[in-house]
Order: C-alpha cells, then structure tokens, then sequence
DNA sequence: CGTCTTTGACCGGCGC
DNA sequence: GCGCCGGTCAAAGACG
C-alpha cells in the first residue's frame, strides 16, 4: 500500500511542510492551538479517564511511535464516543510571517475564513491571494487507538467531505464544526499501517466552548474527574494566548482534585509557563513538550 | 422538518 | 503546461 515507515501523516503533504522544528512552532502559536485541543484530547476519555497520561506528545518526530497505552474496550456503538487510547500527539504549525494572533478566535482567521468563503469569492486582489497562499493553519494532529473514527471531543462536526486517500486502503473523512461561527475543521483518517489507528488532525481554533456532547456519548461520563466533566465547565474562550494552558494546567492539575477556572488570564503568562509542571506530574506534561517548559 | 451523511464534481496547489 | 492529488462544495438522500 503505501509506506511502511511513514504512515498517513508524512504522507500528508502539508505536514512536510514543517520545515521548522516542531518546537518552534510549539514556542508560538501551537501551543495555543494545542491547549485548545488539548482539552479534548480525551479521546480516551470515556473508556480511559483514568489514564488521561496516556497522551503523548512525539516532538521530536511528526509521526509518532505507535506506543502501546491501554486496552481498549470493544464498544465503540452508541455514540462516536471514544473507545480510544490516544497514543500520540503530533503539532504542527505552517506558520509563516503572519502568525496567528493568539487572540484570533471567531472572525479571526482569514485562512479558514478564505476557504469557506474565498472559494466562490469574485477574484480577491492578487496580493491578498498571496497573502492566503501563505497562512497556514496551525495544525494538530493525534493519533488514536479506536475503533470507531469519528472521536468525541467535546464539538459537535459535520461531516462535509470523504476521500479516498492515496496509498490507503482508508478514506479520509472531513469534517468541520457546526458552529457556524467557528472555521475550524478536522480530517480524521486511519492508519494504513494499523487499521486500529485513527489519525486527527484538527486545524484552526475553535472560537466557542465545547457544546456538550448531544449525540449521547460522553455526556454522560460518569466519571466526574473525566476531561469531559471538566470541561463542561469551560467558560468561553478568552483572547489570552495562554487561556488554553492555563486552563489545562488547572485540569491537568485538577485531574486529583476538584476543577478550579482560572481567575484571570491576563498577565500571568510568565506565571503560567513556569509554573508548568514536569512531564511526569501529568497530563500537561505529557502534551507540553520541553521546549515550551523550559521558557 | 431539521440535521447529518453520502458522494460526485469542482478547484487550486504542487511536482514533474 | 499537464496531470495528480488534497480539500471543498453542494445536491440528494437518510435518519430521528
């Protein structure tokens, strides 16, 4: 089929345009894109909320080793809920001069904005083309042990496209979320080297809060220490690059403890990436790479 | 009836 | 310039 080294993700055109280190990228943008993903990332959540740590961050590679984590549980039906172990997480962020204002939630976002919209736009000028040509999504991608493909993340998406994916026997799935206001959108596709690895990659931001889970599946966590719980709690997101960390250092310590919001999310950036804790002392540390701990 | 999925067509980027 | 491929659109159908 295809690769055998390299599965779907270096395939991916766009990911071999990371020309910069991953944790360059992590210094900037992504890590907000990642904290804004992160909270979801408990795509084990439902079936392993007990092991959020099962997330891992490969910075170091785009594509991550296939670590093992815990076993899943074989029932994917109900919901798309998660029987899942994420196994690892991988970021990139094609950036280019115009990085992302880590503000930039809603309206934000010219790509995203652009590819809805500019599809059918009458010829925008040519400089602006350019400009769009140039601004790529922060991307995020993870890859899941599941059975099912489409993970509960906490947003409600619709589905708007399928391909077949070259040098895969999986079709890759588009979706885009149904907040009319917010640009940002998933491709979820299976491994072809493991079948039982679902690969997501999200782009862009969402610009609203998780819209609780209608399809019936992970609202029901029964787990009140289950990211779900936790982040039905969200209030709504904040311009602060670093609301997303913050508030996943507070989940992440709160995962022993009881979920506390942060106060303020403003000025306390410094505060907030020092007082990161180590890898080893939870799930941050298992998503927040060392590059961006060390600063 | 509203929402979501499916699916073929279309478009643009990129490599050759 | 051409062809391939990824990504998106949009109509139609399915479903609750």
């Amino acid at each position: 089929m295809n690769d055998p080294e390299n599965p779907d993700l270096t395939n991916d055109s766009s990911w071999t345009q990371l020309t910069a280190p991953d944790s360059h990228f992590f210094h900037r943008d992504t890590s907000n894109i990642l904290s804004d993903f992160a909270w979801n990332l408990h795509a084990s959540s439902q079936s392993d909320h007990h092991h959020p740590h099962s997330l891992r961050f490969d910075t170091t590679s785009r594509v991550p080793s296939p670590v093992t984590t815990t076993t899943l549980p074989s029932t994917p039906s109900s919901s798309s809920s998660a029987a899942a172990a994420a196994l690892s997480v991988a970021v990139t962020d094609v950036s280019t001069s115009n990085n992302l204002p880590a503000n930039s939630s809603s309206s934000e976002n010219p790509t995203e904005n652009s590819t809805a919209s500019a599809a059918k736009a009458p010829e925008p000028p040519k400089e602006k083309k350019m400009a769009q040509k140039r601004i790529r999504q922060p991307r995020f991608a993870f890859m899941t042990k599941s059975d099912v493909d489409n993970l509960e993340d906490g947003y409600r998406w619709r589905k708007y496209g399928q391909k077949a994916v070259k040098n895969s026997p999986f079709p890759r799935s588009y979706y885009r979320c149904t907040n009319s206001r917010c640009t940002v959108k998933k491709r979820v596709e299976r491994s072809s080297e493991d079948p039982s690895i679902v690969i997501t990659t999200y782009k862009g931001q969402h610009c609203h809060q998780t819209t609780g889970f209608p399809r019936g599946g992970i609202l029901t966590a029964h787990d009140p220490s289950s990211f779900t719980s936790h982040f039905h709690h969200l209030p709504p997101p904040l311009p602060n690059p670093y609301y997303y960390q913050e508030l996943l250092h507070q989940l992440h310590r709160d995962d022993t403890s009881s979920l506390r919001l942060p106060q303020s999310t403003t000025e306390d950036e410094p505060a907030f990436v020092s007082s990161i804790n180590p890898p080893e002392e939870g799930l941050l540390g298992d998503i927040v790479p060392q590059t961006m701990r060390n600063t």
